[in-house]
RNA sequence: GAGAUAUUAGCUCAGUUGGUUUAGAGCACUACCUUGACAGGGUAGGGGUCACUGGUUCGAGUCCAGUAUGUCUCACCA
């Protein structure tokens, strides 16, 4: 006997080796038409979270789908080696072991990382796996592989011999906890409660101050001057003056800058251009001497004469103390500014001038932006276009070193002042005698710095492919069918592989661009660690099963749009599954007898199944032609928890230990494998093991590679008969429900005689299916308006349910009114668009009859209402 | 500061070029129902002047303008 409850745990890792045995998530090119995704590739130091399970539940239903409309379905999965993340993390590892990251060579370092990364690199791959993804394992990739490895390689010294990409000295983000740099991207900006402090700068020469507001006082003994707005009257007086910066006692000119706002503070502005990218733009304008006051940590440096070694945020504190106990602070105030954090460490963006690689971007963005916006690369939704073109139009270049050992070395080698960009040494070598030509090996130093990560996975979809060495693969597989991730890296990640799409294959990356939205918790908050608001991924699964995660995130993540999380979305999920798995119980419980044959009713509930099937086959595909994959999962579960479960299978129960005939159980597990193959992308495990428990299979014969069911035409007439039946039956239990009438009594009903009526009644099996889940005597048809009975109307039949009414007739007319009056208004409604000649003549022949319609059927059900409320009126 | 986008039932969302019976779904809610697949269940029911104000149109949840509120992107003032 079949458990009364679902278990998951028992069915899921039996389903997934089974799966993987068969290779059916492997793909080789063939002559079938591809469909392929590339894995958003993960950091290796990840564990899942709740995006990942929506983004890659996502990937694994359309790969499944794919797979099941007989593509060469091939998901390629991999991760990516994430510099900061990851060194930062075998620091942390070091650090635990008594190990100081100062204290290894380079190579030490890397041996370190490496075996760190192939402890535990591969952890969220086998999560995935728990999820069911079924990604092409056999094709793992990873961002710094020797394939990987040697493109980005290729691509750097390619883009620097075609001059786009170039070193130079900037002023950048700089991490000053993890030592490097950082681009514009990885800098989050947020409003933080500061204080403005209001100093006083001496004018030299004079007693007179000129007061400065700034929130960073520790950066003082870098100003190399005071800039006021031109136009301001308060300060024209000193023009040509000096201004001594306070406690540090060193004269700097007063400027003259538009650049000042005058509303602002007290409209004269320091400035220190080693430390503020618009004091640096100034500094250049009026050529001011740059004073570096920090360490690469972010603690004071020696030329900056105070503190030298304390931090910068210690020393804020310390030096504002000293300028007021020196009388030079005016007054502070509380202030709310905007501070850059970085993305990966936290701490506060220092912003510094340094020579760094750059990628020149508007030389390679053209194609990319074309592309976009011509839906050559098709986005959804669709609104991410904006944000785009806005992006790509303003496009700035992108700094590409970072100052880590974890990463791709940057092929560059110094000679001296000189260098040569080059794939291997022996290369950088050779062009370098060319120049000099006592040049050795040994007297070239390579660049210290590696790469930026995204330098390697903007090159995903060709890297994963051997795009830079081979073609086979790439001829089959590229260009990808479709990308799904979120839409906050559409710059970091999605525009640069747009670029390298273009810029090396000329041919987009990918047909379409999938954006999933943000996972909140129901507070609309973003998950995250510090507010504890993420739940433990592994344990949901544990907990609802992989299937009931995939479900409960799906059924309410719309296309594009935030997924406001919750475990009882999962529990849904369960209880779904829990439905599903007891719809097989009952099946498999049916006896069958070979003599018994199946009757009318059974054969039509049996062909409006697959009619309704088609239909639903349909919305799904129409569904998923837009990614509206909530809407698809919907459809699939009211399918199954309406039509299938709560009405055909009463239809066809045999009753209690009657048996039934064997067609009939057959055409049931057709039916239900159909379904099965319908949810298999969205719940691969239940639906796999319902597949197999319902009958045995021939050896291959999976749910996994069913062919999916596929829209059609069908019978919208029988669709409709079968679902006027249902209202009937509905009517009548709510009839029951409102005269304490059990359902175990048999009752009567009468229709009253229509064409319409009469039609339902003479299709086979019509009758028996309203008697079977109406538990009715006997329905037949009256020509007597004023049958005895209570009445309600389906569409515009009238039916008596014949039994003395015990509610009260004062709440029947009181009902029968309120309908009255809302099909009144309704029938006026339509009446006044009719007699509009304007809209008689001016709408489309169609639109006009179904108006009339609406009115003949809105005047049909007021006649029969009315009589039934005269009919009440005279039992009052 | 500039731009984008949204506002439909208690909550989360559909509503596809303006006309599909004066708006649909899921969840939540209410009443009733437990020996016969499932209480992780069944049957039925209630609930919305489609943010507001104007306009276009024979006709507006749908198009236009403005207002309010929210969200996002970019840029940032010390």
């Amino acid at each position: 006997m079949i458990s009364s409850r679902y278990t998951p745990s028992e069915v899921e890792n039996k389903w997934y080796s089974h799966w993987m045995d068969k290779k059916y998530f492997h793909s080789e090119p063939d002559s079938r038409e591809p469909y392929s995704i590339v894995i958003p590739p993960p950091n290796v130091t990840g564990v899942l979270h709740m995006g990942h399970m929506l983004n890659n539940t996502i990937q694994d239903i359309l790969i499944r789908k794919a797979r099941m409309d007989g593509k060469n379905a091939c998901w390629v999965p991999g991760t990516d080696h994430a510099s900061i993340a990851t060194e930062a993390k075998v620091v942390k590892m070091l650090r635990e072991k008594g190990i100081r990251k100062g204290d290894l060579s380079r190579e030490q370092f890397l041996e370190y990382a490496w075996e760190w990364k192939e402890k535990y690199g591969g952890i969220i791959l086998e999560q995935l796996q728990k999820l069911g993804a079924s990604c092409d394992w056999e094709r793992t990739a990873f961002t710094m592989d020797e394939s990987r490895s040697d493109a980005v390689i290729k691509v750097f010294v390619d883009l620097y011999r075609k001059g786009k990409l170039y070193r130079g000295k900037r002023m950048v983000n700089w991490d000053p906890e993890a030592r490097t740099v950082l681009s514009n991207e990885e800098v989050i900006y947020g409003l933080e409660q500061s204080r403005l402090y209001h100093v006083k700068y001496r004018v030299e020469g004079s007693d007179e101050y000129l007061i400065v507001a700034t929130t960073r006082p520790e950066t003082i003994p870098g100003d190399t001057a005071v800039a006021v707005h031109p136009d301001d009257p308060r300060y024209s007086h000193l023009a040509g003056k000096k201004v001594i910066v306070p406690l540090i006692n060193r004269a700097v000119p007063v400027i003259f800058d538009t650049y000042v706002d005058m509303e602002f503070g007290t409209g004269a502005l320091k400035v220190t251009p080693a430390h503020d990218v618009n004091d640096y733009e100034i500094g250049k304008r009026h050529n001011l001497d740059t004073i570096d006051v920090f360490n690469e940590d972010g603690t004071m440096s020696t030329e900056a004469g105070i503190y030298p070694g304390e931090d910068r945020f210690v020393v804020r504190k310390k030096f504002a103390k000293d300028l007021d106990a020196a009388g030079l602070v005016e007054k502070t105030e509380d202030y709310q500014n905007n501070v850059g954090r970085s993305e990966r460490t936290n701490s506060v963006v220092e912003p510094r001038l340094s020579l760094q690689w750059y990628v020149d971007m508007k030389a390679i963005a053209g194609p990319a932006l074309e592309a976009v916006m011509k839906d050559e690369v098709d986005f959804y939704p669709k609104n991410q276009k904006n944000i785009y073109r806005h992006w790509m139009e303003n496009i700035r270049d992108w700094c590409i070193s970072r100052q880590l050992w974890w990463g791709h070395r940057i092929p560059a080698w110094y000679l001296g002042d000189d260098f040569f960009v080059a794939e291997t040494i022996d290369e950088a070598l050779s062009e370098a005698k060319q120049k000099y030509p006592d040049v050795k090996a040994s007297d070239l130093r390579q660049d210290e710095d590696v790469l930026d990560t995204w330098f390697s996975s903007w090159l995903w979809p060709i890297s994963v492919f051997h795009g830079f060495k081979t073609r086979e693969e790439m001829d089959y597989y590229y260009p990808t069918s479709v990308l799904v991730t979120g839409w906050d890296i559409i710059f970091l990640w999605v525009a640069r592989m747009i670029m390298a799409g273009y810029e090396w294959e000329g041919k987009r990356p990918f047909d379409h661009v999938y954006f999933t939205g943000m996972v909140r918790d129901k507070l609309r908050r973003k998950m995250s660690k510090s507010l504890g608001n993420s739940p433990d991924a592994l344990q949901l699964i544990e907990d609802f099963g992989a299937d009931g995660v995939r479900f409960g995130m799906m059924s309410c993540s719309p296309a594009g749009g935030d997924l406001l999380f919750d475990d009882k979305l999962c529990e849904q999920g369960r209880n779904f599954s829990n439905k599903i798995w007891n719809a097989l119980r009952l099946v498999d419980g049916w006896e069958t007898d070979p003599s018994v044959s199946p009757s009318a009713g059974e054969k039509l509930a049996f062909e409006w199944m697959q009619h309704k099937l088609t239909q639903v086959s349909g919305e799904i595909d129409r569904n998923f032609q837009e990614y509206r994959l909530s809407e698809a999962l919907m459809s699939i579960y009211t399918f199954i928890w309406d039509d299938f479960c709560s009405w055909y299978l009463e239809m066809v129960k045999p009753a209690f230990g009657q048996k039934m005939a064997e067609s009939t159980k057959q055409n049931t597990i057709e039916i239900f494998s159909r379904i099965c193959s319908l949810l298999h992308p969205f719940m691969p495990f239940i639906t796999e093991e319902i597949w197999h428990v319902l009958q045995v299979r021939k050896e291959g014969d999976d749910c996994i590679i069913s062919l999916y069911p596929k829209a059609g035409t069908y019978d919208q007439a029988l669709v409709a008969m079968v679902e006027q039946g249902k209202d009937i039956v509905s009517g009548i239990r709510d009839i029951r429900n409102k005269n304490g009438i059990k359902m175990k009594d048999e009752i009567d009903v009468l229709l009253l005689s229509t064409e319409r009526s009469e039609k339902l009644m003479h299709q086979a099996g019509w009758k028996e299916l309203c008697i079977k889940l109406g538990n009715l005597n006997s329905i037949g048809s009256t020509i007597d308006e004023n049958t005895e009975g209570v009445a309600f109307i389906s569409g515009t039949e009238k039916c008596f349910v014949l039994i003395q009414s015990e509610a009260n007739v004062d709440d029947q007319l009181e009902e029968k009114k309120r309908e009255l009056t809302y099909q009144q208004g309704f029938v006026q409604s339509v009446r006044a668009k009719l007699e509009n000649e304007r809209f008689v003549s001016g709408a489309p022949a169609a639109v006009v009859e179904k108006e009339r319609a609406k009115l003949a059927d809105g005047l049909e059900r007021m006649k029969l209402l009315e009589e039934d409320i005269a009919r009440l009126e005279k039992l009052l």
